[in-house]
DNA sequence: GCCAACGTTGGC
DNA sequence: GCCAACGTTGGC
């Protein structure tokens, strides 16, 4: 399996690239969408992922992470006390699973929504057509793009 | 299996 | 805070 490329967004105010630079690394839980649950899934250990901030001023693209461990069961989904906790799930076959991600680098520049919907060669990006999904496929010239627009190589 | 009602995401 | 664009739930 060649490499793959990777879009994820988290609220700043909920977990930030800030946070992952402290953190070195840290597991991606709490995804309850199916078609990001699957994206989870098919992730492989050293895939590249843009690390997008959403919800925030201006939103945007702010650095880069690896997969750091393939998709396991998420625990959150059977603690009760966790807000992503899901009754229905079975714990012989869980519904969700979640991977680690390892911080790679900050983007000296952060790519804004606005500077993607401006650049004509990311007019196809997934974060365009469906922007909700949080967990997103990018094509491997959308993330080299992207990484040379924030002014990394 | 349809679909109305409801909930969530996330840009603005 | 609004609301468009989804996804999910549940009655039938």
């Amino acid at each position: 399996m060649p490499k793959q490329f990777w879009l994820v967004k988290s609220e700043p105010d909920v977990y930030s690239i800030d946070a992952l630079e402290r953190d070195g690394s840290t597991p991606w839980e709490g995804v309850r969408n199916y078609k990001a649950r699957n994206n989870l899934r098919a992730m492989k250990l050293g895939d590249d992922v843009l690390f997008y901030h959403s919800n925030a001023k201006p939103p945007g693209v702010v650095g880069m992470a690896r997969v750091w461990r393939e998709a396991y069961p998420d625990p959150s989904q059977f603690d009760r006390k966790s807000g992503y906790f899901d009754g229905s799930s079975d714990p012989a076959d869980p519904r969700w699973s979640r991977v680690d991600l390892a911080f790679v680098a900050r983007l000296p520049r952060m790519v804004s929504l606005d500077d993607i919907k401006a650049d004509p060669t990311l007019a196809d990006m997934e974060l365009l057509r469906y922007g909700r999904l949080s967990v997103q496929s990018v094509t491997r010239s959308q993330f080299e793009r992207v990484r040379k627009m924030g002014g990394l190589k």
